[in-house]
RNA sequence: GCCUCGGUAGCUCAGUCGGUAGAGCAGGGGACUGAAAAUCCCCGUGUCGGUGGUUCGAUUCCGCCCCGAGGCA
C-alpha cells in the first residue's frame, strides 16, 4: 500500500505550516482536505495558504472548483487520490493537510460511490418531508432498516432524505454499501492546542481576516455574480455570516463575533471527529520532534 | 454625607412567603459514508458580594461593611 501523511486538526491549530515543513524535510507534496478551500476566489475567509506561504511546495486540491459550482466528497476523493498517484509516482511523499473530515474520511476508507446522488428523487424526499413530516418518512426508513434509522434523528432531515435515497435507488439500506478497509498505509497526525489557546487563535485570525479585506471579498464575489446566497460555497464560515449584514439586519460588529463564535464551534465538531481515529497520533504543532520522530519510524516501516 | 435601587452561572437576569437555586445567551460533550465550514442530538457549569446575628436550618430575615447605578445635598 502506498503511504501518505495525513495532518488533521481543528481550523486555526497551525496545520499549513507543520505541512510545509514536514514536506520540505521529507520531499513531499502537499493535498488540501478542505471543503472550502476547494473554491476558487475564497482565500481571505478560509485563510487559504499563499504562494509564499507555501514555499514552493506544491499544494493540490486549492482552487479546483468555481464558487457557483456544488462539490461533494465524491469530487474531492477522486481528484485527493489522483494527486497521491501522481505524487507518488515522482517518488515523493503524499501529505494530506486539512479540517475537513468527511473528506478525510474518503482518503483513510474508500467510501462507497455506488450510490450517487439524484436530484429529483431528493426534490420529491424533501416535497414529502414538508407534507408529510420527518416522523413519517424516519418512520418508512425503519421499516427498511430499524438499525440504519436508530442512528438517525428525525430532526436531522438531510441525512434522513440521505437514507431514503439510497433505498430508492438501490433497494439496499445505506449501512449495507458501507465499506472499511484502508486503501492506504496511513500516517495520521492530529494537532491539538489547549483550548484556550485555540479559541485565541481562532479570534485573532478573523481579527486578522477583517483586516486583510474579507468584507471586500465577499462583497466582490455576490458583485461579479460568482456565487450567491444560497450556494454551497457561501454556507462557509466567514462568507455566510455577511448576508444579514447586507440586508441591515446585523451590524458589523456583530457579523465579527459571529464569524468567530461560528469558528470556535466549528473548531469544536472538528475535535470531535478525529478522535474517531485511533490510530493517529496526537500532538501540540509546536512539538516538532515528536511529529518528525513519528513519520520517520512510518517511513521506515 | 443622606436616601433609593441593585450585587445570584462566563454574560443578561428570574427566583426562593427561610429547607443550599433556573432561564436565555455564552460554554461543554457527542453523532457523522455523495451539502460535512453542512446537518443533527445531549448537558446547568454556582462560596446566591463580605461579615456578624436570629434560627434546627439563611442565598432568602436583621445589623454592619464593600462595590455599582440613580436621586437629594
Amino acid at each position: 500500500m502506498k503511504k501518505i501523511v495525513i495532518v488533521a486538526g481543528p481550523t486555526a491549530s497551525g496545520k499549513s505550516d507543520v505541512a510545509v515543513r514536514l514536506a520540505k524535510k521529507y520531499n513531499g507534496e502537499i493535498i488540501s482536505c478542505d471543503s472550502m478551500q476547494i473554491y476558487k476566489g475564497l482565500d481571505v475567509g478560509t485563510a487559504k495558504i499563499s504562494e509564499q506561504e507555501k514555499q514552493g511546495v506544491k499544494h493540490y486540491m486549492i482552487d479546483v472548483a468555481e464558487p457557483s459550482q456544488e462539490y461533494s466528497v465524491f469530487d474531492y476523493a477522486e481528484g485527493a487520490k489522483a494527486a497521491i498517484e501522481q505524487i507518488t509516482s515522482q517518488g515523493k511523499l503524499p501529505i494530506v493537510v486539512g479540517g475537513t473530515g468527511l473528506y478525510a474520511e474518503s482518503l483513510i476508507y474508500p467510501l462507497n460511490f455506488a450510490v450517487n446522488k439524484d436530484e429529483a428523487v431528493r426534490e420529491r424526499l424533501k416535497e414529502e418531508l414538508a407534507r408529510d413530516g420527518a416522523e413519517k418518512l424516519h418512520e418508512r426508513l425503519a421499516m427498511y432498516d430499524p438499525e440504519d434509522a436508530a442512528k438517525i434523528h428525525p430532526n436531522n432531515t438531510k441525512r434522513l432524505i440521505r437514507a431514503l435515497e439510497i433505498i430508492e435507488i438501490s433497494g439496499e439500506a445505506k449501512r449495507k454499501t458501507e465499506l472499511r478497509k484502508p486503501q492506504y498505509d496511513v500516517c495520521m497526525i492530529v494537532l491539538d492546542l489547549p483550548r484556550d489557546e485555540l479559541y485565541k487563535r481562532i479570534d485573532s485570525r478573523v481579527e486578522r481576516m477583517f483586516a486583510q479585506g474579507l468584507e471586500a471579498e465577499v462583497r466582490g464575489i455576490i458583485a461579479n455574480g460568482f456565487a450567491d446566497e444560497n450556494s454551497q460555497s457561501m454556507q462557509a464560515i466567514g462568507y455566510k455570516e455577511f448576508f444579514s449584514y447586507f440586508k441591515g439586519e446585523i451590524s458589523a460588529d456583530e457579523v465579527k463575533s459571529q464569524i468567530k463564535q461560528n469558528s470556535r464551534r466549528y473548531a469544536k465538531r472538528q475535535i470531535s471527529w478525529f478522535k474517531r481515529y485511533k490510530f493517529a497520533f496526537r500532538a501540540n504543532p509546536r512539538d516538532e520532534k515528536a511529529i518528525e520522530e513519528k513519520i520517520d519510524e512510518f517511513l521506515r516501516g
